[in-house]
DNA sequence: GTCTATATACAGATAGAC
DNA sequence: GTCTATCTGTATATAGAC
């Protein structure tokens, strides 16, 4: 596993792609064969099966939250501010993996549902030593949810009424007075 | 539309509790008409299509925001405490409908996305003048959506991480005093 | 490793009997 | 109004050539 083929690569990113731009009953294994570049056969030569595929997606999602988690407790402008801040989905690799999974967990798998409410968890473990009780914790849980909802909602790429520069400043601001109340 | 045909409902009722329950794919022609137990002929003589009984589930939502727009303006302990407590979704017609929709729209349907953007938009237009800034607007919205976030993702009718009792009641007094600092 | 061709299953939709 | 039977398209997966 540590230098995967470039054509497996290529394959998990088109199907990424697909299930974040196009949802996931678009991303089917010919569509994911097609614009990966690859024949349908060449595709399953490395992906036994859609639920392989799907898998690894997840896999990826797992790799990249743990970073995150480290990323977020080290933060210079503390762990919440980092936190709230980058619930704002861009298109990072690890917000490309929450996406694709959403979607997944959307069409039915259940590995997704479960991977992303344990990544849930792992963010609440991060934040709790910074929120003097559990409303507090609650909050910026909740906003940072809702930051997601309104993206993984959008459909895709479509900017969804998401705050941004000055009045993300001040919401992040805002929760955090709240939180010190 | 004043007294539509019972077998309609029915056929209605099952296919938002197989998206509800069951997710998007697994809500096909098919096993609705095999939930609401009519042939699937029988179900294409009341809707003509898939697409038309996807549009009939948006009906129905849109009738009971409406509904609920209402409800919130005039709730005795306030806008905002009664639109937080009632973004816990519980199995009311709506929150039903709300769900159902919001498979829907993860399954392609630009309507369904579409109509959960306007709802939103709606009951930002009914909160707004209960908040003093658009900090404090976008701050009640979040944690509604991060409430509702939690539960469309639960996948079901599983109970997710969301408040409840003392600590919903934490949640919402938190909020209330943050947006009035 | 990558391809073409094909098997199997099931989705949405039509036709027409009752 | 509701049914059975059937058509058509498309999804996943297999077999085997190159």
């Amino acid at each position: 596993m540590s230098r995967p083929p470039l054509a497996r690569e290529k394959v998990l990113d088109a199907f990424e792609s697909l299930l974040i731009d196009d949802g996931e009953r678009a991303a089917t294994m010919d569509a994911t064969a097609r614009a990966a570049g690859v024949s349908k056969g060449g595709l399953l030569y490395h992906f036994a099966s859609k639920d392989a595929l799907e898998q690894c997606v997840l896999e990826r999602l797992r790799l990249l939250v743990a970073e995150d988690v480290a990323a977020i407790l080290e933060a210079p402008e503390g762990p919440v501010a980092y936190f709230l801040r980058s619930s704002i989905l861009e298109s990072t690799p690890l917000d490309r993996a929450i996406v694709a999974s959403a979607r997944l967990a959307q069409g039915g798998n259940a590995a997704a549902g479960d991977a992303l409410r344990d990544i849930r968890e792992q963010w609440a473990d991060a934040i709790r030593p910074y929120a003097p009780d559990s409303a507090a914790l609650d909050l910026v849980m909740l906003v940072s949810d809702g930051l997601y909802f309104n993206t993984v909602l959008a459909g895709g790429s479509l900017p969804g009424p998401t705050p941004q520069g000055a009045e993300l400043d001040a919401l992040v601001a805002l929760v955090e007075r709240a939180i010190r109340l």
